[in-house]
DNA sequence: ATGTGTGAAGTGCTTCACAGCG
DNA sequence: CGCTGTGAAGCACTTCACACAT
């Protein structure tokens, strides 16, 4: 489920929905696979053949930022790569703290994915002094969550990852809102309340397991589901 | 972003829509919520209350399923909660395969969260022999991912939870479809191709934190995302 | 008096289909 | 000729607002 506000603007003065940002980062996903395969140049319906998307939908995602392609040729793949790197805002490294130091928040700071491309995980924060001053095997150091506030603002980090149980995971919101993080992703299973200029995102693991069950309960054939998140 | 067909049919013969039915989840978990602080009725006007919801859209999202309330009252929440969990498919045991025994397939076998409410994981796969024989912390089993295809069949395994590289991730699709199995939620940085039946979800973690990044970036103010997998 | 259930209105998202450009 | 970029059409989702039931 969603909530929250819609929209911002483009770098034309027009206005994005979350849906078409979120495809925007499934398209730079598959411009770097293309790129990894040696593709020079696409077009809109290639992609959309490749991974099952609408090629009206990428021209027009596209639109609103410009015009990128060449018409009766398609899209130079390292150049629209490039571009969508850019509008993603991707083009500097970003730090990550992730609170909860269980299982779930060590899995989640060793995760390769996390590591390329611009995001860094800087610390994991916790409460438990059994685990304060450990590291995850990967090497990421478990710091108290007290430390949260002064290593945030010192290592300039916008985004926070939360792996707390749900009963702590208000208490964790209000000391990552006070240490100046405002971009959060909440794994705990509870819905929050943000904060007036915080973006949060939920990743429910149980949402999800009851949506599958919900189209097998009702039989429905071949669907398939958020490439996304969601 | 999304992909696949839509929608499935209702208990009176209409269709329900996905986000629909991810709502209904959340509902399901807010009077979950409820329940255990022990109130006994409530309204959807006090739901969208505390939990960010719009009151009508409860209303109109139960109406495909019948009329639940009471006018001039409310809901009874332990009833309502019993026909959320009914509608979502929840009145049985769901059994839950996760392939890939790494750090995060190991501490998604562990989460609570799970275990809970319905559904069981019946055991952990992988290629490595390393790892098969052996045990989560919480004592989940690895297996062989070559035996899968009997385990699932033996305990009726009906979801599984891909939780390989990105590279692994097409071959052991395939797995898991042979298995008979057809209701996946895909942890692996990557498209997968659903076949044919198969219902199949993407948590996509980097995609989530570009689109955090890309709301910062965009500096807007107080906005919320997806409550889901998203 | 109060809150549901719901037609109707409003808004937003997707897809079509083609002009126009290379 | 081929493919982009885009207005227009189509479709889906959300919100409004009120009749109706209790």
């Amino acid at each position: 489920m969603k909530r929250g506000s819609k929209r911002r603007r483009a770098g034309r003065g027009a206005v994005i929905s979350d849906l078409t940002a979120q495809r925007l980062s499934v398209y730079l996903r598959c411009l770097d696979d293309l790129e990894k395969s040696g593709v020079a140049t696409t077009s809109s319906q290639r992609l959309a053949d490749l991974y099952q998307l609408n090629s009206a939908q990428i021209r027009k995602d596209l639109a609103h930022f410009g015009e990128f392609g060449v018409r009766g040729v398609g899209y130079t793949v390292i150049d629209l790569r490039r571009t969508l790197a850019r509008i993603l805002g991707l083009t500097r490294e970003w730090k990550v703290v992730i609170v909860g130091a269980g299982n779930l928040g060590m899995a989640l700071a060793d995760y390769g994915g996390f590591n390329r491309e611009g995001f860094t995980i800087v610390g994991l924060f916790d409460s438990d002094s059994a685990k304060i001053g450990g590291r995850s095997r990967g090497g990421v150091p478990v710091h108290d969550v007290r430390e949260l506030a002064a290593i945030a603002r010192r290592d300039q980090v916008s985004l926070a990852i939360l792996a707390v149980p749900a009963a702590a995971a208000d208490g964790v919101l209000a000391i990552v809102a006070e240490a100046g993080i405002r971009g959060i992703l909440n794994f705990a299973p509870v819905r929050l309340k943000p904060r007036a200029g915080m973006t949060l995102k939920a990743v429910d693991l149980k949402v999800q397991l009851e949506n599958l069950v919900f189209h097998l309960t009702r039989g429905d054939g071949a669907s398939a589901g958020r490439q996304s998140r969601r």
